[in-house]
DNA sequence: GAGTATGATGTAACCGCTTTCACAGCATGG
DNA sequence: CCATGCTGTGAAAGCGGTTACATCATACTC
């Protein structure tokens, strides 16, 4: 590989000359830079990254911290980073931290060894006092899927209230007051803010809440599935079911399957994501998207726009859900 | 960040010796080393891994190229390829060559900027040529799903043509003996292997291949669906369709049930990599497993093997596919 | 025409680490 | 006791760029 001087040997002009045609920061004379540029490609000279790195102490590296890199969310996720960074010249270095605090610590250490310029994380279990620190100390960092309070600027997540107020809503206005609710762990922000939008659809229509219609579950399929037992266990009247993911629709499908219940005509169910799976389903399932990929653009563009000084559209923190009409919901048979 | 002269300072040596503490290469003093080790501790010293680089030539950074980054089979292989690595110290970069030619060069060029020390790729588009020319100036290279010929110990595979033969042998066991197939794009070696494992059992099981029940299509969802239609439409007998892969399959299901068939007591389906979708659809597909994850695994273990130098375990060039039966497959009803 | 601002270019230090080579000190063998 | 061979360590030259500062023409001002 050509290195700078060879160039700069070549056309008779000091090292720095050359760099600064490069970089294109200060004046060159015309003559010089075309004198230039043409030995560059003669030798098919490419600066070297590492070198350039090293000083200008930034790695044109952003580091991508996510629970896992395959999975319908996370896969659209990275797709949308990767896109966009690509195309301004960024390189995506990915890690994953399932979702377990010790991994997700450490995964952050190990992007941070590699000098990455910026960190777009989507963590779960790390506490809001790790990522203070982690965005006082450390490069500037980006968080998905989360408000951490204080770094309002630095997040970018779903309106999962409104998510969860329009499946409901929809619902109620198909002439459903029976409707059960299974949910995600209520520990997580998100699981808890789309029941709230739950709650207030159903007090909108003057309805309250009924405790006893609500499971909380754990966002997986066989979750879903279990929850959707100890619904029918309890015996208690519903036309429709909202699942907090589609994972868990997809398990209480199959349970009311398993019953001989048919969907929509005696129970609709509503998903929460618009995963790929809700369109495998039969019936295919009815559900909130959620703009993965879009936000993954938009983590990019903050980034770019934040870190690398490029000018770009408007940063949009806060996305908003919309409703996905399909078979699995219906109207009311009442 | 402290650096190595700060270290070399505290503990009164010089940056070689703890330069020769931290790569324990050369031989230092239990003494020296013992000194430099608690050094390094109190400063919070981390090597800088871009100057170490500049100074090696290495950069630890592996670079995968894949079609996309979502979806179950790449985010799957993506996902195999990040663990191993990870564990290794080693970062993966990752760039979309979104199967066309001109974007796959381009993302290898883009990968070679960054000076990685080897390319994982799952290309397409690019001609043989193009990856022996790759294979030659660049860094060390390992394809996946593809074996180009003069680079076998390069490429990691599936044994599709075993795929194909245990989907229809099953078939066949099952008594079924007009079995149709609904193939991806032939120019594909994937597709034309699996093709060929069909028409190998038929063959062993005294049966001929009839052209006639053989649709070529394009591994997606609606066209598996067409290409149903278009078998329905010739109005040839069959009891079981095998499809190249389980999206196609999804959409042979839904055309099947639009016409009140009934799966599997009418028709038997198979389908061809055990996505994550197979298991959503009702009922769920039988299909043959795609060990994507371990192939994925594999690759980095070969990159670890033999650009990184570690012994590792014996590297396996040619995966073979099993049966994952459900409930989309049953009994022939004649 | 002297003084000065301005633009283009060169010089050299520096980014943080690795590695070759030299050398001191010490044990070993004859 | 001296030649020999190890071991442990240091000095210094890279790796391939960037950039502050110096330098030198040239153009402009009065």
């Amino acid at each position: 590989m050509a290195t700078i001087y060879e160039v700069s040997k070549l056309v008779g002009v000091s090292v720095a000359t050359v760099s600064r045609v490069i970089n294109g920061s200060t004046r060159v004379s015309d003559k010089t830079r075309q004198k230039v540029l043409s030995a560059m490609q003669a030798l098919d000279y490419k600066p070297n990254p590492i070198a350039q790195s090293l000083a200008t102490n930034r790695s044109d590296c952003v580091g991508v911290l996510v629970p896992e890199v395959h999975g319908p969310v996370f896969g659209a996720m990275l797709s949308g980073i990767e896109a966009e960074l690509r195309d301004a010249g960024k390189f995506t270095i990915f890690a994953t931290g399932h979702n377990l605090e010790a991994k997700e610590r450490e995964a952050i250490r190990f992007l941070n060894t590699r000098n990455c310029d910026a960190l777009i994380m989507h963590v779960e279990a790390l506490a809001d006092a790790s990522i203070h620190r982690q965005a006082h100390n450390g490069p500037p960092i980006l968080i998905m899927n989360r408000v951490v309070s204080g770094l309002e600027d630095r997040c970018i997540s779903l309106d999962n209230e409104h998510g969860g107020y329009i499946a409901t809503n929809m619902l109620l206005e198909m002439g459903h007051r029976e409707i059960a609710y299974i949910s995600g762990p209520l520990a997580w922000g998100d699981a808890s803010d789309r029941l709230a939008g739950h709650r207030r659809a159903l007090e909108e229509h003057g309805l309250e809440l009924d405790e006893r219609l609500v499971i909380e579950s754990n966002f997986h399929e066989v979750g879903g599935s279990e929850a959707m037992e100890e619904l029918l266990r309890r015996e208690l009247p519903f036309s429709a079911v909202v699942c907090a993911n589609d994972e868990m629709a997809a398990g209480a499908m199959d349970t009311l399957r398993a019953r001989g219940t048919s969907i929509p005509d005696e129970v609709s169910l509503v998903g929460f994501d618009n995963a790929p799976l809700s369109r495998y389903l039969y019936p295919k399932l009815s559900t909130v998207n959620y703009p993965i990929t879009e936000m993954g653009r938009m983590a990019a563009h903050w980034v770019l726009e934040n870190v690398y000084g490029q000018s770009g559209t408007a940063i949009q923190h806060v996305f908003k859900p919309s409703l996905v009409m399909r078979a699995s919901a219906g109207r009311s048979p009442n």
